[in-house]
DNA sequence: AGTTTGCGCAACCGATAGGTTGCACGTATA
DNA sequence: TATACGTGCAACCTATCGGTTGCGCAAACT
């Protein structure tokens, strides 16, 4: 099945996954090492991450070293970016409200 | 149940909550008009989505207008920051790699 | 060639997510 | 005050998720 992203990142153990591969590509072993379940289990999450593009795999003989991929990741910026001038808005008003209120002391 | 913003965001349906009300705040029975279910479904979303904090009840009379929190988005754009590095170093080796092409030529 | 190692796939299982219906309660309206 | 309306909460059901164990296969080692 297809997965999007948001689905992908929601959990935490594949959001602890991107953030060590982002750093350096690793094998499924390697990953396993640092969580407390087995490797099959991180292999399910790879293969969540890998559906969606968020990681990509290269072969090293019987070693697969799977990569960040930055440029997918970028999708969820581009979802966040109709949220920005959101946020810009309202840090705004708040500057207005703290100059309000300098002004009335 | 504590939630956390990540897997609030992973369903569709919130998601597209959260665009209407960064436009403009929604009571649940005006939500639950837009979508292809009942209000009780919808109710279920906005409770997911207020227990993080990504929206805030306003009461008025026996309406409750939810709006939408910015300042809780911004967690999202926080944790991106982390990677955000990764893709500009991704995108200078894409430069690195066109201009090895151009000068090939 | 036989054994070990790294990996993916399938079957299974308990917990949870997302939907439904029904109900209770406070607020507006007649 | 009686009635209608807007909302939240609880019970229930099915599908999916995240974990497990067991297996098969290809690559590396001896």
């Amino acid at each position: 099945m297809k997965q999007d992203i948001f689905q992908a990142i929601a959990d935490p153990t594949r959001r602890a996954i991107l953030t060590l591969i982002a750093v350096q590509a690793l094998t499924p072993n390697a990953m396993a090492e640092k969580f407390d379940m087995t490797r099959q289990a991180v292999s399910k999450h790879i293969k969540v991450l890998h559906e969606c593009e968020l990681i990509k795999p290269v072969h090293s003989g019987r070693e697969i070293y799977y990569h960040f991929n930055a440029k997918k990741m970028q999708e969820f910026d581009h979802w966040l970016a109709q949220f920005r001038q959101n946020w810009e808005t309202q840090f705004n008003q708040l500057d207005q409200l703290l100059t309000t209120i300098k002004e009335q002391k």
